[in-house]
DNA sequence: CTGCGGTCCTGAAGGC
DNA sequence: TGCCTTCAGGACCGCA
């Protein structure tokens, strides 16, 4: 699923192909996916693509500015120039097929350079228009971004002192920290050695430490692997190709399989109503 | 404040 | 083969 390292990708690529170019109409094939009327957009130009926690903000011309959440099975996918799959000779391994429009294609933003496909076969995630992207109802809520400075050291030891919530728990909540999911949630707790389900605060200052190191490694580490798209992971980078992380991974999804370090097997248990992966023997409770 | 369970939604996987 | 059930999950909401 799209988490920080997929959305910083998918950002990158879009802030560099499509920054500059107008937006000529927009197509929308589920109104959910898409509720505002597109008019409030059509004719503006991007001015710049960027990301705040698992979001993907398109910054318009005209003041306004497009929140993409893609949720779980979200895909942002970007085709230059004016075409159709005779034309192209280009196949985009979409996970539905490779036809653009495909059966999860919800909104289609026609450009002056080419056409970005939202596609969302849960319809969960949505693009919604906004004036003022700080006060937006779920923007406004997020914790601080792992790589600004506003996360550190002291910030995680405050945060975690006041919960009793599993460690794995809080590391999902968007309001402590932005842009950590269910993928790297498991892969920061194996990295730095802690059990998924140990009380926030009963961490020591040294695990904490730890803690923190590796949620800045393990996200540096994937978004250098342009983000996991797995087989049964909807993400893919905005020109169709996959992301590699998911070779890497040290226990998601790898629940019955001998772990990399210590040849246990890794363990799925569910925390907080979701999917969970440790290895019992790298990360005693 | 916390935590729990239901809600949204669809495709994949499992059972018979 | 094919139908039916179950499950997964990010964020939110109502309730205890």
């Amino acid at each position: 699923m799209p988490e920080l390292p997929e959305v910083e990708t998918i950002t990158k690529y879009l802030n560099k192909h499509i920054s500059g170019k107008t937006i000529t109409d927009v197509l929308v094939l589920s109104k959910k996916q898409f509720p505002q009327d597109p008019r409030l957009v059509i004719g503006a130009k991007i001015e710049s693509v960027n990301r705040r926690g698992k979001s993907t903000i398109i910054c318009l011309s005209n003041t306004k500015a497009m929140i993409v959440h893609l949720r779980m099975t979200g895909q942002l996918i970007f085709m230059k120039g004016i075409f159709n799959r005779y034309e192209t000779g280009k196949q985009i391994p979409l996970s539905g097929g490779s036809e653009l429009p495909g059966k999860s294609t919800r909104v289609i933003i026609v450009l002056d350079n080419g056409k970005l496909f939202f596609n969302e076969s849960r319809k969960f995630g949505a693009i919604r228009i906004a004036e003022d992207v700080g006060a937006d109802k779920e923007i406004s809520k997020l914790g601080p971004e792992p790589f600004n400075k506003e996360f550190s050291i002291d910030y995680l030891k405050n945060v975690l002192k006041r919960t009793a919530k599993p460690i794995k728990a809080l590391l999902l909540d968007q309001e402590k920290i932005a842009g950590i999911g269910n993928i790297y949630a498991s892969e920061i707790l194996f990295d730095a050695k802690i059990n998924p389900n140990r009380s926030a605060k009963s961490l020591c200052e040294k695990e904490i430490k730890k803690l923190f190191n590796s949620t800045l490694s393990i996200l540096r580490e994937a978004i250098g692997y342009g983000g996991s798209s797995a087989s049964d992971e909807a993400y893919i980078k905005p020109d169709g190709a996959r992301g590699l992380y998911q070779n890497y991974a040290r226990v998601y999804q790898r629940d019955g399989k001998p772990c990399r370090k210590c040849k246990s097997l890794v363990k799925r248990v569910v925390i907080g109503g979701r999917g969970s992966f440790y290895c019992p023997s790298c990360q005693k409770y």
